[in-house]
DNA sequence: AATTTAAAAGAGAGTTATTCTCAACAAGCT
DNA sequence: AGCTTGTTGAGAATAACTCTCTTTTAAATT
């Protein structure tokens, strides 16, 4: 797995050795993610918003840019929630968390799981791969929406 | 966990529970899906090209809302691979299986791994949820691309 | 078998997250 | 300081998917 935290310094040495530069909205991008509450996710378009409150005009091209990047560097980690759009969280195994959605009112509930990284180690590993993520993603229905008669 | 096997007959008991009717339409995806060799998986648009190759002309937005009905009943798995649309499989617990992707090229393994269905049970069953599915979706960087020293 | 009712299909427009294009800019090397 | 080339920003383009509305039809009722 990768490490655990970057800073500026060591996202500049990782870049580099790609032949990649060091910008100030890679920088920036990288700072907010870092100091975001645990289990907290950002979308490109929220991220874009609390960049400009914090007074950082950065263009969404590049937001979109910048997090894929990143989250092929295994820098950030890539959610598919249940809706239309994917977020983004800095990618820390001590954090590692899990998805249970309700399909029918989306409703998601985070959990954790020792083993599930550990079956992503030994997969990957068993493969050749170089593990940068692993998510464990359940559907079902919500005890609400068991209840509930209602289409859907 | 869902029943394996749907036949028409059942599919139609199923919708009819909640007011719904079985069209000729349900009935001939289900049956595509069915008769889907293990393993394979498609999107809307593979689906509809397949329908029509047997010679049955059905709406594509007929096709959207029937995966996604049959998605949310525990029919099929909609699957996220690293693409920009979803594919469908029908969800059989014995054939359950997961994906290794790599990131840089979207080359994708499935594996088998049966503690995962369990974490699965076991975590939504603790939340109350009715389970329909669960997908382990490991992200990483294949012996190719290890190698390469091409960007993304 | 005919009637009735609401669900579903089909066609196509509309939506929107994401990517693409390209000129202007700037990081980092010499 | 100058050069090379990766990166940014703005907006256009793309495409998966959803919505709208009219027509059709499943299936319950008479
Ligand atoms: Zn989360
Ligand atoms: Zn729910
Ligand atoms: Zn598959
Ligand atoms: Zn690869």
């Amino acid at each position: 797995m990768s490490m655990s935290f970057y800073t500026a310094d060591s996202l500049k040495a990782e870049l580099h050795e790609r032949g990649w530069r060091l910008t100030p909205q890679r920088e920036i991008i990288l700072d907010i993610f870092q100091n975001l509450a645990a289990g907290r996710h950002l979308s490109a378009e929220e991220l874009c918003e609390l960049l400009q409150k914090e007074g950082h005009d950065i263009s969404l091209s590049t937001i979109y840019r910048t997090v894929k990047l990143m989250a092929r560097m295994g820098i950030l980690r890539e959610l598919e929630l249940a809706e239309d759009h994917k977020h983004y969280e800095i990618n820390q195994p001590h954090h590692h968390h899990h998805h249970l959605i309700c399909v029918r009112c989306n409703q998601t509930i985070e959990f954790k799981n020792d083993s599930v990284l550990k079956i992503g180690d030994k997969t990957s590993k068993k493969e050749g791969y170089h593990l940068l993520d692993c998510q464990l993603t359940i559907h079902a229905v919500c005890p609400a929406c068991q209840r509930s008669i209602l289409p859907v």
